[in-house]
DNA sequence: CGCCTCATTGACCTAGTTCAATTTGGGTGG
DNA sequence: CCACCCAAATTGAACTAGGTCAATGAGGCG
């Protein structure tokens, strides 16, 4: 596992894991200058793959964790149930995301992340990271940074459930979906993939599936986004970004401006 | 600053710094052993203090940050205003509190921290936190876990908003703050401080004021918490925990069992 | 072809909002 | 100590966004 070679070995299909462990640091190198080489440290520690099937249980709640997930292809959720059996879902995951970075801290994590879609996935161990902050302390700031993005959109959520209502609470969700698709290039001619039900989406958003349905005939019929057979169509974003509020600026996705 | 004097010297009354520091560190120390070495490596870097007052901004949205606070007296939330002016709170922050920790990897927020009372910070400079890293790489997994917390609740404040309705939101969000405020020794007789109003409370839960009114009531008449003159007083915690389904362990709280 | 899951629509119901008025209590100046 | 003020709490009444219940369609698949 001397560098991202040993990656590609693993590899059960003929893709590249490379590209995809890029996403995550074209991500990270938006915010933070990152060397070539520093680049390499950072790939050449990550090892083993995984493979998940839709419905699958990536990591359960209390599981005791020793890696790390940097999902590099499928879709998934982080979702916790309360006591009656209701499911919340918190945050959705896409290609090049971290699922469980903060599972390196935290060890044990007070949610479950399930596969909405086949998904397949790349470790990076927990003892690789002590051992790269013992040796590149700066990683320390870098990682971490990754991991604050994730309380910063789980920020953003409260004010949509909280304050947010019907069309506007989901058009911020769509966008904030948009968005975050697009600096992965998974967005073509305003069009990206969302494998959610309509139950899936009330579970995220705090309404009825009916409710759901309502909602999305309504921003259909305003033109402003259209979500069928889990596709996501947005024509206009910026007409859809006014009508709900949206502000990108707490994905954390362009360069800092100091 | 070689020590945690320097600390005490700065101080503008005769309480001693080091004992509110204690309190974060102690709820650290409740997760990962710690020397007595290692808490005052932590302590020393810790320098200079800052006093505001009820509904000054501790930290503005996109400021640039070059310290973290630790809050040692008083009490302060985080919010986020929407475009329309709608204030959200998204989390109380209350003595012991790294207010703004996440600032070291994020350098910039994508909210407010407001005092709610007059509050009372020590500053932990992100250049020291660099230093302590570098020259102790295990506080880096350690600090960063103290932030990962404030991801946990942010989580569960979603499934609240989402999931749970009436006063077994509010009744949840009580019982949040009785458990961060026992471990920090600010409950007694089942008695503690929250200095909300109820249209406070409303932009924290998603309610309007009239409905916070009409769910507090019912939780009195149902005997299970009483808020009043912001004081919340909880004769019988479990059997509240027991009506709105509270569980603390996304907060962290007690010892690894491993 | 038939099954099964998901989407859609209608009718009705309720939790929570809105609007408006009244009360309470702490603080302040005379 | 009292009179006054003001912010916050409380209550009532009417209204509505969203939930509940129930039935119907529509697409995918063995």
């Amino acid at each position: 596992m001397a560098d991202g070679i040993g990656l590609a070995r693993a590899a059960i299909e003929p893709a590249l894991p490379e590209e995809r462990v890029a996403k995550f640091i074209r991500t990270l190198r938006q915010r933070f200058s990152f060397s070539d080489e520093e680049q390499q440290q950072l790939i050449s520690r990550m090892g083993g793959e995984a493979f998940f099937h839709k419905g699958d249980t990536l990591v359960d709640e209390g599981e005791w964790i020793e890696y790390s997930s940097l999902l590099f292809s499928g879709y998934a959720c982080r979702e916790k149930i309360d006591r009656e059996g209701n499911r919340q879902i918190v945050e959705i995951q896409i290609p090049g995301d971290f699922v469980d970075l903060h599972s390196y801290p935290m060890e044990q994590l007070d949610h479950a992340i399930t596969a909405l879609t086949d998904c397949r996935i790349v470790k990076l161990y927990h003892k690789e990271i002590d051992d790269l902050i013992d040796k590149h302390p700066r990683f320390a700031r870098l990682l971490w940074f990754s991991t604050i993005v994730d309380t910063s959109i789980h920020r953003e959520w409260i004010l949509n459930l909280g304050s947010r209502a019907g069309s506007q609470r989901m058009g911020h969700f769509l966008c904030e979906m948009y968005c975050r698709m697009e600096v992965v290039g998974l967005v073509e001619d305003g069009r990206y993939d969302l494998p959610l039900t309509q139950k899936d989406l009330g579970e995220a958003l705090g309404f009825t599936p009916i409710h759901v349905n309502r909602t999305l005939k309504k921003l259909r019929s305003l033109g402003l986004a259209d979500f069928r057979n889990q596709k996501v169509t947005i024509d206009d974003f910026d007409a859809l970004a006014d009508h709900c509020g949206f502000d990108a600026s707490y994905l954390y996705l362009t360069p800092r401006k100091k």
